[in-house]
DNA sequence: CGATTCCTGTATAAACAGGAATCGGTGCATTATT
């Protein structure tokens, strides 16, 4: 869907623009008769790298309400965030929310992702709803707002927020006395929170670090997955969902999941040049810790090592703290003083070496962190890239090192296996048929509440009546999903295993073809990512981030070509690596006839 | 899936091999006790 709105500004890198020399600006290409079939995915509305804000793309239709409206919005980013310009895109992304129309913003942190919902927040009557995954990071928010000054103001309601400061918050929003209202997804679930919130009518609904319910909804905070419900039943007011980090599969599952109508999507900073990459191979775990241990005590600091399990954390926090270094470990199964005392410690620079689980991280800005190691992989280059991403964001060189063995990719497989039951899923359709409520479900099947909201979640997205056929195809779309998880996880072994460019991969991996190899990494030291450059085929069949389609895998998206080989995203397998040989004689892929 | 821990059998001492069982990550909210 790629009808504009006369307001709305194209970005210079649609198709038909010419940037085949430009290997920051990417677009998925969004055709002139207004219909994208491009596999189904979202459409990239811009994608912004390296531009300054007057060379933004100019309107279309050039009327002065624009001029004046991005006027008030600048203004306003002036007066109360005390920016003299917007990013690249941004204004678009703000214009677009205040007409109503839903967004997606992927954004690194640090970059003014925040003000992109709060600037239309200020500009349109009535209140914003704030849907944030962790209470520091809303406490943290929210304080930073209250002290923008008037009507800025912001509230939270939480389960650390008693009864009457609830009520008063409540109230405070509904008499436009606060203009923000931070929640939790878990909050929304409720329903006579929820008739709260519906009292106070939100014009705005911002869903911050959106990765995550993509990342967490299907099982571990399932509410997440209740949010489009949530937002449609609030009278879906603009959408604003945000994030640092999504490649294109986890972009359509936030949108799918928010239920976004034609969002306007706005992608930027991915690109982090300072950043050097390198990828260290071991055979044994014992080898693979002690190196971690040396490696981390040398290199420079600030410095993040991540790793798999609570324990590693503690023992490798505790070996190097043994070295004489600042160190210590930060893991979610410490007391909360603690880590709160380790993070602030972090940040004030008292702390050189924190040695963490992926707990940490989210709303984590620190300017000069230098080095970032993994001592295992995350469960997917998401993760790893907005984990690296916390190094360097001063813009001096940093660097990103990743230990890695193939069996460490052993744990991300078991933690991407699902364990739906088709029994259960049977149980609990037969009760939805019956007209049981979610509490008689429980009562009846003696299903604890966590695991019930998971199975009725996978119900939830069924479309058969008879509740054999529901399970059996919730059962399927669960194992499509699990399917996806592990193609993710082979991307993984992808990045630590290709010859090539390790940042031309990475970039691929979120739909930006970079040019050239990019000159830090261990690969282009090394000189074969030179040599892998040049033997992507000159003839190469399809070109990048363009849909084809698979007799038995359906639709798909080309991301990448190594030596004899293709890797396609499909939006059902997700991604798959192809005999160039057997696509070229057999016609295993075809050109989709997209526009 | 792989690493670690626990248990059993061996066979007369203390320990070891080998198989089975267990554990591994993110946080909200709620509830029962201090």
């Amino acid at each position: 869907m790629c009808l504009r709105l006369p307001h709305e500004v194209r970005g210079r890198n649609r198709r038909g623009a010419d940037h085949s020399s430009d290997p920051h600006l990417w677009s998925r290409g969004c055709p002139v008769d207004g219909i994208s079939t491009r596999a189904g995915r979202l459409p990239v509305d811009t994608y912004a790298e390296g531009q300054h804000a007057d060379e933004q793309p100019t309107a279309a239709t050039d009327g002065h309400d624009e001029h004046d409206e991005l006027d008030r919005i600048r203004e306003t980013a002036r007066d109360v965030f005390g920016w003299d310009e917007l990013r690249p895109g941004q204004a678009q992304a703000i214009s677009a929310v205040m007409h109503g129309r839903d967004a997606l913003v992927v954004m690194p942190t640090g970059a003014g992702k925040s003000a992109t919902y709060q600037l239309p927040a200020l500009h349109l009557d009535g209140p914003t709803l704030v849907v944030s995954p962790l209470l520091a990071l809303q406490r943290d928010q929210a304080e930073s707002l209250g002290r923008r000054g008037e009507g800025a103001e912001a509230v939270r309601v939480s389960s650390d927020v008693g009864a009457r400061e609830r009520r008063e918050a409540f109230e405070a929003v509904q008499d436009g006395e606060a203009e923000f209202l931070f929640m939790s997804p878990e909050q929304l679930a409720n329903e006579e929170v929820l008739e709260q919130v519906r009292a106070a009518a939100p014009s705005l609904i911002a869903v911050d670090e959106a990765h995550v319910v993509s990342a967490w909804g299907h099982d571990f905070r399932p509410d997440y997955l209740g949010l489009g419900d949530v937002i449609d039943s609030l009278g879906h007011p603009p959408v604003i969902a945000l994030t640092a980090t999504a490649a294109p599969p986890v972009r359509d599952d936030i949108a799918a999941r928010l239920h976004l109508r034609d969002p306007f999507v706005l992608v930027t900073g991915f690109a982090r040049p300072n950043i050097s990459l390198e990828v260290v191979r071991l055979r044994t775990a014992e080898e693979k810790r002690d190196q971690v241990v040396l490696r981390a005590a040398s290199e420079q600091k600030p410095e993040i090592v991540y790793v798999a399990t609570r324990r590693s954390a503690e023992e490798i926090g505790a070996a190097l703290a043994e070295l004489g270094l600042s160190a210590a470990a930060y893991h979610a199964g410490m007391r909360k003083a603690d880590r709160e005392r380790v993070q602030a410690e972090f940040m004030d620079g008292t702390l050189d070496v924190i040695v963490a689980t992926s707990a940490f991280g989210m709303g984590i800005d620190k300017p000069d962190v230098r080095t970032v190691i993994h001592e295992a992989m995350p469960d997917s280059l998401d993760s790893y890239y907005q984990e690296i991403g916390r190094a360097g964001r001063d813009g001096e060189p940093s660097q990103a090192v990743l230990y890695y063995r193939p069996e460490d990719l052993g744990l991300r497989r078991f933690f991407a296996s699902g364990s739906l039951k088709r029994e259960d899923l049977v149980a609990v359709a037969r009760l939805l048929a019956e007209g049981l409520d979610r509490d008689a479900i429980a009562e009846r099947t003696g299903l604890g509440p966590r695991k019930l909201v998971r199975l009725l979640n996978a119900l939830d997205e069924t479309e058969a009546a008879d509740p054999r056929e529901r399970a059996d195809e919730a059962v399927e779309a669960e194992e499509a999903r699990r399917r996806l998880d592990r193609s993710r996880i082979e991307m993984l072994r992808g990045y630590a295993e290709t010859d090539g460019c390790r940042r031309q991969f990475v970039l691929g991996y979120f739909g930006e073809d970079l040019a050239e190899p990019c000159g830090n990494c261990d690969t282009c030291r090394a000189g074969t990512a030179q040599e892998a450059a040049e033997e992507v085929p000159e003839d190469a069949p399809f070109p990048l981030q363009s849909s084809v389609t698979h007799d038995t895998f359906g639709e798909g998206i080309v991301m990448r070509y190594e030596e004899d080989r293709v890797v396609v995203l499909f939006e059902q397998e997700g991604y798959k690596v192809l005999a160039l040989d057997a696509v070229t004689s057999n016609g295993l892929l075809e050109a989709t006839s997209e526009a």
